[in-house]
DNA sequence: CAGTGGTCTAGACCACCGA
DNA sequence: CGGTGGTCTAGACCACTGG
């Protein structure tokens, strides 16, 4: 077993606390995006990594585990732990579904917003459990409709706590260009989504008759330290938007 | 604490070889799928279920993580962990490529399917270019109504190359069984969706008036080589399902 | 405050794989 | 055969939640 830089002893000893398998993990992470690590290469064993970092094998099992169920890793038993091998795209961390802008570009399709709110407000009931609010916390409102080609394709309703963003006026195209300008980039994001039929309103504003069928998704976007940062309800045309998604088969289960 | 029937040492020890982590979620599962433990239901906490299955909190906390995984149970620290209330929509991942009769098991949902169709036929030509089939191949149709507490849910119409799977009467339940039985296991999918009106015959399936929301996916799965073993075409009810997917940002961008 | 989940340790035995 | 991952144990300390 060689030295292996990428793996020692000091990379996981400093840095702030926190727990001891996220570091593992983050330290793999950084090692694949950096190129240390490529595909297919194979991961010391576990007993030698906790040797070699200094902690214990039930801990590196715990960061692999994580590590396999996001598709970073493979374990084959009786054979040892490898960098999963790419499935042909980009796929950094993992699990990726296509926004309203990535989906627009990758088509060469040019988007245009207005404005139907973007105002600092008291939080509805629904804002303030969502968000994690203390009592009088404010929230900023982005409210969108979203157009390409000049047709409406979808309303974008957004919440952000005020402290996260004083000025929404601060948000001209991109709500998380504004964000990573200030440091507070998402991580990671839950999104439900399930099909309506439109409201009299909203129908109005894709330009649709009342009771059109729409895909209603809510997405809750999360810090690196678990704060929300964002909760957005999105109404797409029926019609007009896909949304597509890669399935992997369950690891675990 | 009281005894709780459920969590008896005997219910764990007995049943054949095999994983003590296995064991107890199929022991949570099933007392959820019965009714025995009901939504929000506080399970004991994990010391003294340990102690009641007579084996580890280590192992406790194993089971335990992956029917958080699944979203099965919630846990909450220094409160507890408890039995995860439904959403009213039934929840389906976006991300794991999972069978819907096992995914619905998990849930405690028991299902029931009433074949539409099930028959070996002439490919379409969309079916030709989707599942690579050559002139001369025929494929199977497995058209179905699927079911849970006597209501109709979903309508999915699944095609599969002739060669594949030789007698479409083979498939009971799970198609996935069928297929896994016959070494046949897809690991990955893509899967497109969109919220559409549903046409008169597929509404009146559904139990919904014309041109009622539903969701429509269409997934592409792909056997570990790469050739495609599974074409399916699905309406879910609007009012009766939520997708949803964990999303990660990539590093770099 | 007592009880909870979250993390971590240092062992152990097993089934499997490849030389 | 030795090395691998897979499972399991019996402790321990911490941060958090609730009454």
């Amino acid at each position: 077993m060689s030295t292996l830089p990428v793996f020692e002893r000091a990379r996981i000893a400093d840095g702030g606390p926190a727990p001891l398998y996220l570091k593992l993990k983050r330290l793999v992470i950084d090692a694949i995006a950096q190129g240390t690590l490529a595909d297919r290469d194979a991961i010391p064993g576990e007993r030698d990594l906790a040797r070699m970092l200094g902690i214990s094998r039930v801990t590196v099992r715990k960061a692999f585990a994580d590590l396999v169920a996001d598709g970073v890793l493979v374990q084959r038993r009786g054979s040892g732990t490898f960098v999963a091998p790419k499935t042909g795209r980009i796929q950094l961390p993992l699990s990726r579904l296509t926004s309203f802008t990535e989906d627009m570009r990758l088509r060469g399709i040019e988007t245009f917003s207005d404005w139907l709110d973007r105002s600092v407000a008291l939080p509805t009931p629904e804002e303030s459990l969502v968000l994690a609010l203390s009592p009088g916390d404010k929230v900023i409102r982005l409210h969108r409709l979203r157009r390409a080609d000049g047709k409406p394709l979808a309303i974008e309703r957004s919440s952000i706590p005020h402290r996260f963003l004083p000025d929404p006026m601060a948000v001209e195209t991109s709500l998380y260009a504004a964000l990573t300008e200030r440091g507070l980039k998402p991580v990671r994001a839950l999104q439900r989504l399930h099909a309506v039929a439109l409201s009299k309103g909203d129908a109005d504003l894709l330009g649709l008759p009342e009771g059109s069928p729409a895909l209603f998704t809510e997405r809750v976007a999360y810090l690196t330290d678990g704060r929300v940062i964002e909760f957005t309800r999105s109404h797409y045309r029926g019609d007009s938007y896909d949304f597509v998604a890669e399935l992997h088969l369950a690891a675990g289960s």
